[in-house]
DNA sequence: CTCATCTCAGCAAGACTGAGATGT
DNA sequence: CACATCTCAGTCTTGCTGAGATGA
């Protein structure tokens, strides 16, 4: 009765903030399957970052840095510690802190997980040549800046 | 002890994936915001404008229309239901199937969520040209063609 | 019998909140 | 005292699954 396909409404198909956000769930589909098959997620990507740039900081700050909420970052740093990737040790200067250090290991895994990433950014970005990706970028950039810094 | 602003990590700031997922949440922020005062929700755009512009149809087919869940058609159909801008009938051809109708009331509202949702998509688009919003929208079409369509 | 449709109950992940314990 | 940190428990939303009832 009905034909193997359906229409998408016109007013959808055009609508740019759909049209973002169909991008954004391809994005997180590669993504999370490419970390996923190594079992990692994407907390643990940002969290190993921000250690691997910034150096030690305790998980309130980590918070900061990434964005992950406090409760958040506590699930994080277990999963990580667990696989030995970080280290938790109380704060000798402030005893109300954890210390998180990243581990040898966990920057090895850090790398692991940028060639995974990369991957995944570019099976996104297939159907754009290198001069196109720049330019999404930059436009997307200054929307990403104009609506999370001035507003 | 840390700085007012808290640096994000160069590997996260300029990860593609993330940018656009950044890049969406502004646009969801902006467009449920602009919904909200009006009591309604992205499920009931989609909606309305797939009976705008296809006429009355079943349940099964508004899903697949608008990409909504079968069981979330059922939530968002009673919404609507309730505040008479559409109708939900039983098929006399089918009776397995209501047929759902949107009302001349359900019309005029869906031209004022029009209203509101092109506004936000400007405040969301404010930093681009006319013509970078072009560029930007024909790049994401490209990208969502390909990992929609084909893949 | 098989398949489609509508509906309800419930799950899973993500983002978040509140409150307690501890310490500055 | 006010405030910051870490942790746990729990809430809320979104997208989805399973299963039952009805009917083609």
């Amino acid at each position: 009765m009905e034909k193997p396909e359906d229409p998408i409404p016109q007013r959808l198909r055009v609508l740019p903030s759909r049209l973002i956000n169909q991008v954004a769930m391809s994005a997180n589909r590669l993504v999370d399957q490419a970390l996923a098959e190594t079992g990692s997620r994407r907390y643990h990507y940002a969290l190993l970052a921000a250690l691997e740039e910034f150096g030690p900081a305790s998980q309130a700050a980590l918070g900061r840095r990434t964005g992950i909420d406090r409760s958040d970052i506590v699930a994080t740093v277990n999963e990580l510690a667990e696989r030995e990737f970080v280290e938790r040790n109380p704060d000798p200067g402030d005893r109300r802190r954890n210390i998180i250090t990243v581990t040898p290991a966990g920057v090895q895994w850090l790398k692991e997980l940028d060639r995974l990433l990369s991957q995944a950014q570019d099976e996104l970005l297939t159907p754009l040549s290198s001069a196109e990706r720049e330019q999404l970028i930059a436009l997307l950039t200054r929307i990403a800046d104009r609506h999370s810094a001035s507003h």
